[in-house]
DNA sequence: CCGGCGGGGTATAACGTTAAACCTCGCGAT
DNA sequence: ATCGCGAGGTTTAACGTTATACCCCGCCGG
């Protein structure tokens, strides 16, 4: 920048004035700053910017998984709805292991972002609690946490009951539960979700079966596709199964079919999450909906609202969910 | 930093020492700074340190978008390889139109990496010309790039060729090529993939019916299934479909579905980039594997080349790639 | 004719680190 | 006795911006 100025002949802070559209100017000056610029290539240096500012106008958004696809559908989403507001996304993985999770987590880390949205399944209360960070943050969740942070969460239990008396209804009397677990220390996704599936049965009058909640480690396609054909092939007896992510539903629908099992007639099937390849799958995967959309759109408001505030009070926001009827299931008879 | 210092009774730099494990500072004294950053709840302002320094640990990837499968699966992977080496990785969507991929590509912003991995289908020759950051770069790519850049590329034409080589021995007579076009300007990825198809037809004596090139605009799964569905509600003739890219293939199955035709018997279907979900679709989609892993250690091993030496020469690595044959065509008869 | 004011512009001091030079011991070798 | 040296530490000057205060000059109203 001194460069740009001593070519141009003027200050340093005029060029600075300049390249931020600040008033008092001359028209002349402005041009004759742009030139040089222009011919001499520069480029500001944000870092330097930001230190000075402690502005960067970039929001984090801090995913377990690039490659779940929830994930990058959610990044996605919030990356074009930042970008109208001339705000920029970054992407980081915090990772499955502890340690990196600690990492990104870091203050330090966290403060190089405006605003930072935090979706950290592995987290848990003590992490959140040793980290008392000055940037605004949304947690958007599937698990409890601190009442001191603003909070999106998923209406999981709703959404898997919601999943579980369809099934029902479509007939299904031995529902699996797959990817879900009831014992877990904190109420995740996984405990949740499976939460709202014993829900649903006990609401039927229906004992939940320990034997069909199937819990799996890294929630992968793979890994639900040969859990499912592996328990059928031990004998279990299922002719409904509620995946608790879709990916799961997906490998769940692939390892019926390894086991010889056709959906929906023999095994209904249904996922939640309502990922865009749910749609397109065959059969098309009936799912829940975790409203996306309204999700992102709360989530940046309470972000707008901790940015524009520093001291705004918690809020915490529980979102809507629908059932998206497709192939894999039966219409209630 | 300064409070830290004073508080434990030492100067600044010795602080700074402490926190970055230099040598030259006492067993005691380091303890005591230790207790009194902690006590304090002192945390590094990166962003100082990064413009002192002029290393952030940062590896920076822009792809077009977070949820195109192929994009996300890359980032995980590259996440992954670059742990180990204490590097982190954060991801940016450059996004459809034209504005924002240059906004996400100014100099400016590249800057705030240790080095940057860019995977623009978008970008024009010019876009790349006008930067010439001194930022090592790796361009992971897709179609044609200028030779000054270090670049990995696709065997896109080889890896098409092979696609189709497989549907006709499969006895696949008339191919249609999804999402492919043949009048691009420079060699993109689309085109490639159906310069590959091309190459196919003419080495087995057939011509290539332009007709069968069926060009897309998101190259989106529901695109691609309404494409397919329409131009055989159409009238058109085809018994085997390259998709460019696995989302395609993938929407293209539901699309035949959609039109009464079933898959393999009726038309075979195969994908270009083995996404992992490829591996669970019903059937399982033929694909072709650009060989990611390869892919990925080759991109890392160009850009720590140019971290290491500014002036390396630049690299061009094209790489190989192998069918994965699955249920979505027929074994070679 | 003077005071005030606004447009155009500049000088200076930060923002929070770290590289580099430097300082001061105490100790062992000469 | 002196020198060199290394361990332990400090001082200073950046890195590239921008906020703030300030300066100068011409013009307008009273």
């Amino acid at each position: 920048m001194s460069d740009v100025a001593r070519v141009a002949g003027v200050s340093l802070m005029t060029v600075s004035n300049v390249l931020n559209g600040r008033p008092n100017v001359g028209a002349e000056t402005r041009l004759r700053v742009l030139e040089v610029v222009d011919e001499l290539g520069y480029e500001i240096n944000l870092t330097a910017r930001r230190l000075r500012t402690g502005r960067t106008g970039t929001v984090g958004l801090i995913v377990p998984r690039f490659d779940h696809q929830y994930y990058s559908e959610l990044a996605a989403r919030i990356s074009d709805a930042l970008a109208p507001e001339g705000l920029h996304l970054v992407v980081e993985q915090s990772g499955a292991n502890r340690e990196r999770e600690l990492s990104a987590l870091s203050l330090a880390r966290l403060q190089q972002y405006d605003g930072v949205l935090l979706s950290a399944v592995g987290l848990d209360f003590r992490d959140l609690d040793r980290i008392h960070p000055d940037v605004p943050i949304v947690l958007l969740g599937e698990q409890d946490v601190p009442d001191r942070y603003h909070s999106i969460k998923m209406g999981n239990v709703a959404g898997a009951r919601l999943a579980t008396e369809h099934l029902l209804a479509g007939g299904a009397q031995r529902i699996a539960v797959l990817g879900g677990r009831l014992d877990a220390p904190h109420l995740d996704m996984a405990s949740s979700r499976a939460q709202g599936w014993a829900d649903a049965l006990d609401a039927a009058g229906l004992d939940p079966d320990p034997q069909l909640v199937i819990p799996l480690e890294f929630f992968s396609i793979a890994e639900a596709r040969s859990a499912i054909a592996d328990r059928i092939a031990g004998g279990l007896a299922v002719d409904g199964v509620l995946g608790v992510t879709d990916e799961i539903a997906i490998g769940a629908m692939s390892g019926l079919r390894d086991a010889g099992r056709t959906v929906p007639d023999d095994v209904q099937v249904v996922g939640f999450d309502n990922l865009r390849v749910s749609e397109h799958v065959l059969p098309g995967l009936t799912s829940v909906d975790p409203g996306h959309d309204a999700m992102v759109a709360e989530a940046l408001r309470l972000l707008r609202r901790q940015m524009e505030d520093k001291g705004a009070a918690p809020e915490h926001v529980v979102s809507d969910v629908a059932l998206v009827e497709r192939g894999s299931t039966r219409r209630p008879r």
